[in-house]
DNA sequence: GAGTTTGAAACT
DNA sequence: CAGTTTCAAACTC
């Protein structure tokens, strides 16, 4: 992230103060410097200060991706619509501009949020629940839609994701790609392409006029030699010391105060994000910066935080310029400004945990709560984002953890309580809980369609301390969301759960280990048949199913995403991600005569498996599993109410084996070792920057609120739309923005 | 939301 | 190891 790429971002900038563009920007911004001046950019390390982990649990990051979509799905909620809608109205002057320091972490919030919407525009929700506030701009990466004031900053431009940050940023700041845009804002040269495909979905226009205006823009086709710092909206970079200087000139117009990163904690801590941003608008290498995109996305991804829109306010009496000042919170604690602050509030059920797949085994490396095993890892991206910009304003602490719960709530499927933000998921979902019945707010989620956040178990008479229980199975605490009965699977119990645990892996080693495992290094067969899942990922055990044709989830193999092996017992198999092996086939087959009567119907529940599949995969296509691959932004099959177990897979990559044999190794990691720790299964415990290499959003789907690990999906973080799959198509119908320099 | 089905986990 | 029971998730209505 630090890379010299920063340098080179400043030095574009101000050849461009000169260009057209830049010229162009200063006379028609109507936004008055004045009106800006009073919001510092300035932040409070100490008003980000990272919320300590209470209950790490594995399920943490796999959440994003599975709520993802259902976020996305709630992100179509008439929240959403109305707050477009009702934008306007909502920045109206009615509240009190927000002190500098709030501004200053709204930006920052948004800066995250922008990324993460960019990155998983469809699992990220944002709230804009702010009553007061409704019209700060709310991004549900399921709805894609970020909302900003119309008029906001015509001068705005957007990197892909910075747009958003550049929008919570000042308050006039348009979010190009998923919030409303401007006639005149302009994306960057990897914000379109990246962003915009994805993210069209998002844009929501107030008016015709503005999505023609937008259209414009996108249509013009973007020069890659364009400068893109120029285009920068002015709001984006202010927190960004690289920034800074980028958009000093435009700042000096706007009056926004930009705070040198290492003066401001905040800016330190975005600063990957911010490079990141500064790189592509002005970076030659693209791929660098989308590297960095990826990596930040990943990192957010993991996280399930639950990011508030702050309070958004009009400052100016100009209609065009309606100030917006977007607010995220990662952590409710650390905000500054809470009384400003706008909450969100979710549905309590959809801030539940949020990240079904959360609880991550310790033995897995990182299941998607949805996602059983590899697809899992897979579709996680997909499903994972709806974050959910809670009530209570989040606050990040540490620039690290700032950034990654920026990530995290982005990317994260679950649903994000605000008051969690910043905590893994089992806290988040703990948080939630504490505020509501677990038990009501876990069938919320349920109901919700899986808010996947926090699915949890239902035990009623295994206390938890059984392998029935999808949280002790996975190796972490029940929480709240969870609607178990006596349960000892709490950190109470840790001395029960641990000797309870001891004797479960004397009697089975592997009995904590992934239930899928997959070699992510070998993977010969995967061309080979397209139906069969590589045979790097497979259950470890196989199953044994009768009735179900491993076409339901039943069947573990499926739930797991994983084609069915020799290893299975199971009969008349059908599995979907690819039949038993060889054997397995000759059996199918035989099977498929016994099963003719069957047969039609067990066709039909593929068929509907697989359209639950692309419909649930959306962007995790499975890297093992090559027929899913193609599905890349169809939605996985284990989309609602799937979880994978949380555990459900591990990948092993050459060197990192978390699979059971690990799982000593990764014991560690488990919440009850570290329960005081961050549980942070290995794959979800790698910082979001560390991580990124390997983890991409997907790729690291530490946990689904299920518990179920993700291991890295799709590790394409690539801007490339792919990854969002739900998203890419928008662009089409997406109206262009005017570019700047037809505007000059 | 309640009831049924299913198959893993646990037990014998 | 096989058979049975228990259990909780997945599924259906």
């Amino acid at each position: 992230m630090d890379t010299p790429e920063r340098n080179q971002i400043n030095a574009p900038l101000n050849p461009n103060q000169d260009s057209p563009v830049f010229n162009f920007i200063n006379n028609l911004s109507p936004i008055k410097p004045a009106k800006h001046a009073p919001f510092t950019h300035t932040f409070n390390s100490l008003t980000f200060s990272s919320p300590p982990s209470l209950f790490t649990s594995p399920h943490v990051t796999s959440l994003n991706e599975s709520r993802f979509l259902k976020r996305h799905i709630s992100l179509h909620t008439p929240k959403a619509n109305d707050s477009s809608q009702n934008v306007n109205k909502k920045y109206s002057n009615e509240e009190p501009l927000p002190n500098s320091t709030e501004l200053r972490e709204s930006t920052k919030q948004g800066i995250s949020i922008a990324d993460d919407a960019i990155e998983l525009p469809q699992a990220l929700k944002y709230n804009c629940g702010s009553p007061g506030y409704a019209s700060t701009f709310c991004v549900d990466a399921a709805n894609n839609l970020l909302e900003l004031p119309r008029e906001a900053a015509p001068d705005v431009t957007y990197v892909q994701e910075e747009g958003c940050k550049t929008d919570s940023v000042q308050s006039e700041i348009l979010l190009p790609g998923t919030c409303q845009i401007e006639p005149k804002s302009e994306f960057p040269d990897r914000g379109w392409d990246g962003l915009i495909p994805e993210h069209t979905d998002l844009l929501i226009f107030n008016s015709p006029d503005e999505a023609r205006a937008f259209n414009g823009l996108f249509q013009k086709p973007l020069d890659s030699s364009t400068d893109l710092m120029s285009l920068l909206p002015q709001s984006t970079i202010i927190n960004n010391g690289h920034n800074v200087q980028l958009f000093h000139s435009i700042a000096s117009r706007s009056e926004l105060q930009i705070e040198d990163q290492h003066s401001d904690p905040l800016a330190a801590t975005e600063t990957d994000h911010v490079v990141d941003n500064a790189a592509m608008n002005s970076n030659p290498n693209e791929k660098t910066d989308d590297e960095l995109v990826s990596v930040m996305h990943r990192g957010l991804r993991r996280r399930c935080l639950d990011f508030e829109m702050a309070s958004v306010r009009q400052k100016n009496s100009d209609d065009n310029s309606n100030t917006v000042f977007s607010t995220l919170h990662s952590d409710g604690r650390n905000v500054t400004n809470e009384n400003q602050l706008v909450h969100t509030k979710h549905n309590s059920d959809s801030r539940k945990c949020n990240l079904p797949g959360i609880g991550l085994h310790l033995n897995a490396l990182a299941i998607l709560k949805d996602h059983n095993g590899i697809k899992h890892e897979r579709l996680s991206s997909g499903r994972q984002l709806s974050l959910i910009c809670s009530t209570s304003s989040l606050k990040i602490s540490t620039s690290q953890e700032h950034h990654h719960l920026a990530m995290s709530a982005v990317s994260s499927e679950r649903e994000i309580d605000s008051s969690s933000n910043g905590v893994q998921p089992a806290e988040e979902c703990r948080e939630d809980l504490n505020q509501n019945s677990p038990k009501k707010k876990k069938r919320k989620s349920d109901l919700a369609g899986e808010t996947e956040g926090c699915k949890r178990c239902n035990c009623k008479k295994s206390k938890c301390l059984k392998l029935y229980c999808e949280c002790f199975a996975a190796g972490v605490y029940c929480i709240e969301p969870c609607s178990c009965q006596d349960c000892f699977n709490q950190a109470i119990h840790e001395d029960t759960v641990l000797q309870t645990r001891k004797q479960i892996e004397s009697r089975n080693p592997l009995a904590f280990a992934p239930k899928v495992i997959r070699s992510s290094e070998s993977v010969p067969e995967v061309g080979d048949d397209p139906n069969k899942t590589p045979a790097s990922a497979r259950h470890k055990r196989g199953c044994n199913c009768k009735k179900s044709s491993c076409l339901k989830k039943y069947c573990e193999c499926f739930q797991g995403g994983v084609g069915c092996s020799i290893s299975c017992r199971c009969e008349g198999c059908k599995n979907a991600f690819g039949r038993k092996d060889g054997s397995a086939l000759i059996e199918a087959e035989p099977e498929e005569e016994t099963e003719s009567g069957e047969k039609s119907v067990a066709e039909k529940d593929l068929q509907k498996t697989e359209i639950q599949n692309i419909e649930d995969h959306s962007d995790s296509a499975l890297i093992t599993t090559p027929s899913l691959l193609s599905r890349s932004l169809l939605p996985l099959p284990f989309s609602s109410k799937g979880k994978p177990p949380r555990s459900f897979v591990a990948t092993i990559s050459g060197s990192a084996l978390f699979a059971s044999s690990s799982e000593k190794l990764e014991k560690p990691n488990s919440l009850w070792s570290q329960s005081k720790h961050f549980q942070t299964v290995p794959d979800d415990e790698i910082p979001d920057v560390l991580s990124i290499d390997i983890s991409p959003v997907a790729c690291i789907k530490t946990s689904s609120p299920n518990g179920k690990r993700i291991s890295s999906p799709n590790c394409d973080l690539g801007p490339s739309s792919s990854r969002r799959g739900g998203r890419k198509l928008i662009l089409q119908s997406i109206p262009s923005f005017p570019s700047l320099t037809n505007q000059q």
